[in-house]
DNA sequence: ATGCATGAGAC
DNA sequence: TCTCATGCATA
């Protein structure tokens, strides 16, 4: 049995610990983002669906290596949020438990090779504006009277679900608003974060808002990273028109409408986030050049070396890809460094890292 | 802003 | 078991 860890985490009791901390944007740090998204089809080479988009451009001309020097400047606000709340039934027309939203792949609408192992799924369908509430109230961009109305909504989060088919039709390929070019979604970020900053509205609150909007709330991380282009196409894409709506929210409401929203239905026990010394990760990104995706066996050996918890080691190698996929497409090697796991070629890698 | 973590879904 | 979307906790 070389497996045999079920549940390495122990439950600790731990308290209801409340933190009712808002979120405060730091000070804009001068982080480096020279990344450049690029359609792509998959490169299916006989199983390595590395195949991503991102890819890197020291193209200081292009717009998607412009950083945003934009600061977090809060015109005069202190509790205002655009907690546009509509007395609407949360539940709209769920059909399934889980939002399974597909926006569209990655810009390749028409391939559907089956050959992506388990990259990105193939649908082609596409959200055309998803019903947000059956109703909304008058125009649907109308401030509540009263500023600080209850939030009536819990941090239901699945209960949106940009549908709009499901109904077993429509295959409409709209490529246009259904499937923005990573040209679009990149301006469309940068232009987001301006105007959310020169709105007064910090990442959190626009996640807040959304799940007031529209349901589906999200956290700080996630907007910071849809600014920062540092999700996957697809996400971007899917995100893409939430925030369109939320941005017109603000920018008709300025000035009214606030209602403080807080998910505090935080019923799950995380485990401690494991601080892993600089030293251990070097040796763990050592075997990450070899190896992106050590065996099992492997893992185990390593984290029995690193004396780490085997979920640990396995985790850190699953965030490790995940981070190369949207910082350092397989193909091109980033400017600073050479690239990880360098193409082999052509063909004929896609694992086999032996060395033990 | 980002590292480590969770969970659902795909394979 | 991996990928992928997402977020708590933290630097």
């Amino acid at each position: 049995m070389a497996t045999a860890a079920s549940s390495p985490y122990t439950l600790l009791g731990s308290s209801s610990m409340i933190h009712a901390d808002s979120q405060a944007m730091q000070p804009a740090s001068p982080y480096r983002g020279h990344q450049k998204l690029l359609q792509s089809d998959y490169m299916q080479s006989n199983g390595h669906p590395l195949g991503h988009q991102w890819a890197n451009s020291l193209s200081e001309g292009s717009p998607w290596s412009t950083s945003m020097e934009q600061q977090d400047v809060k015109p005069g606000r202190e509790d205002l949020q655009l907690g546009i709340i509509h007395h609407r039934s949360p539940h709209v027309a769920h059909h399934s438990p889980h939002h399974n939203n597909h926006p569209g792949a990655w810009g390749t609408p028409v391939s559907h090779n089956s050959s992506i192992s388990s990259g990105q799924q193939i649908n082609i369908y596409s959200q055309t504006g998803f019903t947000v509430n059956g109703m909304l109230d008058h125009g649907g961009l109308t401030p509540p009277p009263n500023p600080q109305g209850q939030g009536m909504h819990p941090g239901l989060r699945d209960t949106l679900s940009p549908d709009g088919d499901l109904g077993g039709h429509h295959c409409h390929d709209h490529s246009d608003e259904e499937t923005p070019t990573s040209d679009e979604l990149e301006h469309f970020a940068k232009q987001f974060k301006q105007r959310r900053i020169k709105l007064g509205f910090t990442q959190a609150d626009v996640g807040l808002a959304l799940g007031t909007l529209y349901g589906n709330v999200f956290s700080q991380t996630t907007i910071c990273r849809f600014e920062a282009l540092q999700l996957s196409f697809k996400n971007m894409c899917k995100l893409k028109p939430l925030l369109n709506k939320w941005l017109e929210e603000a920018d008709s409401s300025t000035g009214s409408s606030s209602s403080i929203d807080k998910i505090a239905a935080q019923g799950r026990k995380r485990k401690k986030r494991t601080s892993i010394e600089v030293s251990v990760k070097g040796v763990l990104e050592t075997h990450f050049l070899k190896c992106p995706k050590p065996s099992a066996q492997e893992i185990t050996g390593l984290a029995d070396s690193l004396q780490l918890e085997k979920e640990v080691v396995r985790v850190w190698f699953c965030n490790r890809r995940q981070k190369e996929k949207r910082m350092t497409p397989p193909g091109e090697p980033p400017p600073t460094h050479e690239g990880p796991y360098s193409h082999s070629g052509s063909a004929g890698d896609a694992s086999s890292c032996h060395d033990l």
